[in-house]
DNA sequence: CAGATAAATGAACATTGTTCAAGTAAAAAA
DNA sequence: TTTTTTACTTGAACAATGTTCATTTATCTG
């Protein structure tokens, strides 16, 4: 119910066992339901969710969703569309997760009074512990994109939009760089950068390289771009 | 016939012409020809090539492929195992010829006498060249590696890792940073973050902002890493 | 209760990757 | 030359998958 989803450590088990029920029970007599979409939504979501993170964007499969939501292969084209709606949903939830953590993030390392550069390093480190934890989901977000072959929604672009201007944000409080436009470079250098080291880590779904390594690299690259825009 | 292929911009035409007509010949009384292998393997791969480039990966089917080439759909299979190892290849080649300019952008740049700063640069801005130059077939690179669930085979993994070497090479150059473990990382995180950079403009296929702010995002990183390498 | 409505169903279709028994041209043997 | 063997090509057939839609069914409305 929570705006983002992912995984949700707690309640997982509970809603585990809640779920694995609702298909079995009955003999299918279940045909011609009504007003069921929004828990039926979930209950797909949640199924989906689950088939990414075990086998990667390719076990997203409609048959077996359906099986394991307990309905018809039909219906789930009734409640997304096509499977890549139903894709775009999921990734949606991702960069909502991804968005609240790194704001939360953001704000505590400012009440905390950190500097500039300690709070991009948050920002940094939220990010790189994020893609670590959920990692098939995260994969699935990335290798989804770059399968389009026309323009996402905007709704969409939206979401993504919205995490560079978090950087911006941060990079807002440096003493130098005030101008708009430099200011959105220096952030999307920034954050474009990050998310290419720790993309290169795990390309291939595997950690091609220890998680300090990756650490130690984050580093290189928000201590040389605070230490350029401290103009020292 | 030369290593590295990326659709070679003189004699396109010339071989399109010849490759056009070697399908066409005949009434398709082909079957059991001997010893054929070399030739049919490389026309096969200018149809997958210009497969990907017209319509990315996606567009890479076995059977267009065959038709194309003028040969039956088994023998794809035949020749290449699987359209994995097809498109293996194909990536094979594109980070070759990637390869061979970077490696001669890095030496064309050592003997103009220029700095360990413009070297890299230089590097950026060959990277930049070459995937705006070819965005479909380099796009095909990223996409594919996001989708494969193991490991590819060593001999695909050396072509990625020698990629990184040249960059470890000039950053070997700065009078700082000696040590090999540093120099690594230090390498790791130019050669992503450009990477990085790069690939989040052209994200979903499309440039998402002009050229010229690339550019830009690209020198922001590089400088601010080339300064803090120059500890000043 | 009867008709209208909204939604779920799953068989059927289209498209793909992949396999493999059968066929065929070239080479080798006779 | 004729026959046998070899090596490769072929394309029909299969399996897996995304997607559609006529039919069925539950619920709502009067």
């Amino acid at each position: 119910m929570a705006p983002n989803e992912i995984i949700s450590p707690a309640d997982k088990m509970a809603l585990r066992a809640k779920q694995a029920d609702i298909p079995a029970s009955g003999e299918s007599k279940t045909a011609g339901r009504k007003r069921f979409e929004p828990e039926m939504r979930e209950h797909v979501i949640k199924a989906a969710t689950r088939a990414i993170e075990a086998k990667g964007l390719e076990g997203l499969k409609a048959r077996p969703i359906a099986q394991r939501a307990g309905i018809s292969v039909g219906s789930i084209y009734n409640l997304f569309g096509d499977l890549d709606e139903l894709t775009r949903v999921i990734n949606g939830r991702t960069y909502d997760a991804l968005y609240e953590i790194e704001r939360s993030a953001l704000e505590q390392a400012r009440e905390a009074g950190k500097t500039s550069r300690e709070q991009m390093m948050d920002l940094a480190a939220a990010y790189l512990d994020f893609v670590e934890t959920h990692q098939a989901i995260w994969l699935a977000c990335l290798a989804f994109n770059r399968n389009q072959t026309d323009l996402p929604p905007q709704w969409y672009l939206d979401k993504e939009q919205a995490l560079f201007r978090i950087i911006e944000d941060a990079i807002a409080t440096f003493p130098g760089a005030q101008e708009l436009e430099a200011r959105q470079n220096n952030a999307r250098a920034l954050w474009a950068s990050i998310h290419g080291i720790v993309t290169v880590a795990v390309a291939d779904g595997f950690l091609m390289q220890p998680i300090a390594n990756v650490w130690t690299q984050i580093q290189i690259i928000v201590n040389a771009v605070a230490g350029s825009l401290e103009g020292e």
